[in-house]
DNA sequence: TGCTATTAGATCGTATGCGATACATTCGTA
DNA sequence: TACGAATGTATCGCATACGATCTAATAGCA
């Protein structure tokens, strides 16, 4: 027998196809939410994009020992220093509670300094060291996968409308 | 004092703001990644896109008792049943470290049924239950924010080039 | 001044992603 | 047909995300 398999006997599969078209589907010109496939869906879209993304870039950061979002972080940083962990959340669009262990991880390597603010001790402000801008430049240099398959234009145009996309986004969430 | 803070004393934050052109920079007239601010990486663009997105579903897909990629499992499973759990996963562009434990608790849900295929008992297909269908059912009426702020013809060539992005980086990764 | 509300980070629990690995089953082939 | 390789899932450990909550520091105000 499988090791800790959890499966159970139960009534047999049925494969149900629905393929295409549901019986009283097509009374609407635009499909319904429900009516689509999981391929037309723009939220999938970014979704696996994103974690192709990630894989397309895991061999590079490996190399620099980071990881996506400590990279991220290390490039906000180098592009500002002396950021407040609630600045470099609005960069990122993350909060305290993800940014700090990332940091703190990030400070134990030596890449950045966590330090209470004097004039505000409730805030801390994060400097990259010698280190963290060694790193920065030496990601400059790496060619990160980038073979997207598209032209100059439409990349540019992707790039501005993801961008639309994400903010329009937050804004309606915020209601 | 704060509670486990592990912030520690250093020397001063230093403030270097490296915003736009570094000294010896523009000898290119295409800026290096290392030369480009963190709004202009298309990367970022996705994963921040793809935070929002999660944010802005979060609402709809709590009322469903579901998270993010339980809600894409049921509707991939709703329009092909009875799944291996790799089939499942090149749909979702997730193997099954991921995907298991995610099923085990769709099915402990009740949502769907876990079988070792009697022909090759390697292979475990998956099938929603009645539970499963219903559930699909009433995610299509709810509608999930979708306030993209781009016109449609913009919005369907942002889904077409990120797919196109998507599976030119797959390829570009598996070399 | 003293008290309460607000703010900025940090902590905790839960749910993904994912590399590495374990394990049972099946395949290939000598 | 026996046995090592390949295959399909599952498990484990680590690193995000994120809601809820905690704490210290500051702000606001009677």
């Amino acid at each position: 027998m499988r090791p800790n398999d959890g499966s159970r006997p139960g009534s047999t599969a049925g494969a149900r196809d629905n393929s295409k078209d549901s019986s009283k589907a097509n009374q609407k010109t635009k499909p319904s939410p429900g009516e689509r496939r999981l391929g037309d869906f723009l939220c999938f879209a970014v979704y696996s994009a994103n974690l192709a993304f990630g894989r397309a870039y895991k061999k590079g950061l490996d190399e620099l020992g980071l990881t996506y979002p400590q990279w991220i972080a290390i490039v906000a940083l180098w592009e500002q220093d002396g950021q407040t962990v609630s600045e470099l959340g609005e960069k990122m669009f993350l909060e305290s509670n993800t940014l700090t262990p990332i940091l703190k991880k990030l400070e134990a390597a030596g890449y950045l300094r966590r330090q209470r603010d004097p004039a505000d001790e409730r805030q801390v402000r994060i400097s990259l060291t010698e280190g963290g801008r060694r790193l920065r430049e030496k990601g400059m240099h790496m060619n990160l996968v980038t073979a997207t398959g598209l032209k100059p234009d439409e990349f540019a145009r992707l790039q501005e409308n993801v961008v639309t996309l994400r903010d329009n986004l937050i804004k309606a969430t915020a209601e």
